[in-house]
DNA sequence: AACCAGGACGTGA
DNA sequence: TCACGTCATGGT
């Protein structure tokens, strides 16, 4: 059982240090609101501030974080973005403005980003969330009870936003690490998150970069069945 | 012209 | 708990 965690932890590493190389730092959360940042595509090479962990550096960054979490729920970053850069032509990303702004008008702006509807509420809510906050690093539960967050969106808020050691999941992950059979389809949200938790060191950039390293991987080897991955194949399990 | 995108929620079984 | 349907725009 020991031997077994050891191997996985280690092919864990393996398969982190192949993307890493292939695609070096994605540069993540991509912050519009950070100086010397041209808002260009994310991607390989491409990120805003590759290789810093250091971010966020304020309070504005975390709760643009916040809203690009919610923004980007179930589309690519790049429209996400769009709608996270009107909010901040219209109210600089300031949560009590955006408060201000009425239902149809924030609905409009981040229309581009789909499911407008919805995600206006939802910007909403953790909009409220983050000012009662006050500054104060909530907790995963609190998190997770603003309607609108779940948790992926939770748990990259907390590793991306506050530094917490929380491995995100999601649909890519899933597929990455199925195909490999290291996990069933089926595997519940937690299930998948503890694979990586319980087989690698508890350091927040190297989760960080992992998940940002996994999106990029599956853009562009997990898109059209059936899924090839030649790149990561010798890490497959066999069964 | 279907299919997909860095999900979450409500519902009925 | 779980399997589905729904939400919606934009790119390929």
């Amino acid at each position: 059982m020991k031997a077994l965690k050891i191997a996985k932890s280690s092919i864990l590493m393996n398969i982190y240090e192949r993307l890493l190389s292939l695609y070096g730092p994605q540069g993540w959360w991509p912050l519009i609101n950070y100086k010397g940042s041209p808002p260009t595509k994310t991607g390989s090479m491409q990120g805003y501030h590759p290789g810093n962990y250091d971010l966020p550096e304020n309070n504005k960054q975390i709760y643009e974080i916040m809203l690009g979490a919610i923004l980007v729920q179930n589309t690519n970053w790049k429209l996400a973005e769009q709608a996270l850069l009107r909010l901040n032509d219209e109210t600089g990303i300031d949560p009590e403005k955006i408060l201000q702004l009425s239902a149809s008008d924030l609905k409009e702006t981040i229309k581009c980003a789909g499911f407008f509807n919805q995600k206006a509420n939802y910007l909403r809510n953790i909009t409220e969330f983050f000012i009662k906050l006050e500054g104060r690093t909530p907790h995963r539960k609190e998190i997770l009870a603003i309607k609108g967050v779940g948790e992926e969106t939770a748990d990259s808020i907390l590793l991306y936003a506050y530094h917490k050691p929380e491995f995100v999941v999601d649909a890519y992950t899933r597929r990455i690490f199925h195909y490999l059979n290291f996990t069933n389809q089926k595997a519940k949200y937690k299930q998948v998150k503890e694979l990586f938790e319980l087989n690698l060191p508890e350091d927040v950039p190297l989760f960080q970069e992992y998940h940002a390293l996994i999106v990029e991987h599956a853009k562009r080897h997990y898109i059209k069945k059936p899924f090839k991955d030649e790149a990561l194949q010798e890490f497959k399990i066999n069964k």
